[in-house]
DNA sequence: TTAAACTATTTGTCAATACAATCGCACGAT
DNA sequence: ATCGTGCGATTGTATTGACAAATAGTTTAA
């Protein structure tokens, strides 16, 4: 609709980051600030791409990232638009600590376990284990100021497996394995429901057979190579999957 | 690694399908059938282009597609590969019942409610109503053979609201919209769990109270407007979300 | 009056090119 | 033997240019 150059202003023309990543955040940032209301119409590539005296791939570029992630719609012979509906943060290979951090939630963590044991079957097939060499199993109690919220059961390769109990209780599981050069690239993951162990449910407070959402995950690194295999419970009444999904 | 020129002999270079589809339909076809194993390097993207008489522009968006989708991974300096570890499907803004067609688990569906009602509160806000025109809401079983699986609960909008039971029996929802026109482009969705309601555990077939997996999902068109809004519970043992998630 | 045809606008696709950044590896110096 | 250094290979970023296709609105024709 409106010209919106002020908002492009001091553009890093030869840092390290990307023109149209900087490009792309600014709108990021100005539809969540609520400067770009829902429905409101950019100005269209030509023209964005000569106030920002960049070239039309670069500013389209900058846009297809938004599309991509659900903020923007484009419609040939239309126009770009602010999508409807608030959107939220959709599901990310992020660890549940930073969610919780970023939200202030006020999050800590109990290691109830932490050994060192011979992976059984299932653990084998997802991590791609080649021997029996022992692996690393931990299992966390993760809070928010006093309630827990989840039960957190993992699995590290041989090559990762020299973590601490102590650096586990003051550093997230992720921020670790990135300290330790590991990339975490893909995932596969899976989110399902079933009652409660004795287990589980003396740690949440709640009878054994109530319900808790779990989530399974594998995740990979730049070669493959499985990273971490975990194993969550989460209680059902503090914790849920909250995801914007895109048709392409 | 090798050339793979023949996948890509009869490239319809003036159809309406863009090029750079048909290169990344082939690829995921060849990936998927197994003729090109997890951790093949495909070749660099300039001798792809020459082989294949594109510019560089249009193959790397092609594989652009296959990255984004976390079939392929992409190192600078390196190449691209395909990536490791069965990658499945993601969750994507399709149906039940086109998903339990196309694993052939014989759907069929019930229609256990259908009417037409002033819409309650968070209905309202969903759908984003601007008045309390009645909306058309539904309650169906979804079965595969004869287990039961889930029960949905969807409100349409009163501009999409002239759908019958007897359609809903035969059809998918997500069909009988697109028959109408609706476009179905972006969902906002959260995954959680809960106690089943009594009417739950009488479908399912378990006692009330057994934990069942929930999904929310409000779908919204090109223009934003919200086309559906659902409430669905899924029996936890027949039923989960799978999903692939890649770090960009 | 109504429907068809045209037009302006805007995104979609594709090409050809240039240079930068990163990675693995071989080679060489210490 | 070990640690850098440099080089080739490969993807990442950005520009310029051209034409195609879809949409909404306007004008024209029946």
């Amino acid at each position: 609709m409106e010209s919106f150059q002020s908002l492009f202003d001091d553009l890093e023309r030869s840092g390290p980051v990307p023109l149209y990543f900087q490009i792309a955040r600014r709108i990021e940032g100005a539809i969540e600030s609520g400067m770009l209301p829902p429905g409101t119409k950019l100005d269209n590539e030509v023209k964005l791409a000569e106030d920002l005296k960049l070239s039309r791939p670069t500013v389209r570029r900058a846009i297809q990232e938004l599309v991509t992630s659900g903020l923007l719609v484009r419609r040939r012979g239309i126009g770009t638009q602010v999508v409807h509906g608030k959107i939220s943060r959709k599901v990310e290979l992020s660890s549940l600590l930073d969610d919780l951090t970023r939200d202030n939630m006020n999050p800590s963590t109990v290691v109830l376990l932490h050994e060192l044991v011979v992976p059984p079957g299932d653990v084998v097939e997802a991590l791609d284990l080649q021997d029996s060499t022992p692996v690393l199993h931990i299992k966390r109690l993760r809070l928010t100021g006093n309630d827990p919220i989840a039960l957190l059961e993992n699995y590290l390769p041989p090559e990762l497996s020299d973590i601490s109990a102590e650096q586990l209780e003051s550093q997230g599981l992720y921020q670790l394995l990135r300290a330790k050069g590991a990339t975490m690239r893909v995932a596969k993951q899976r989110i399902g429901a079933r009652a409660a162990t004795r287990e589980e449910g003396e740690h949440f407070g709640r009878p054994a057979g109530s319900p808790v959402l779990t989530m399974t995950r594998t995740v990979y690194d730049n070669g493959g190579r499985a990273v971490e295999f975990g194993v969550h419970a989460y209680l059902p009444e503090m914790y849920s999957f909250e995801m914007t999904l895109v048709d392409r």
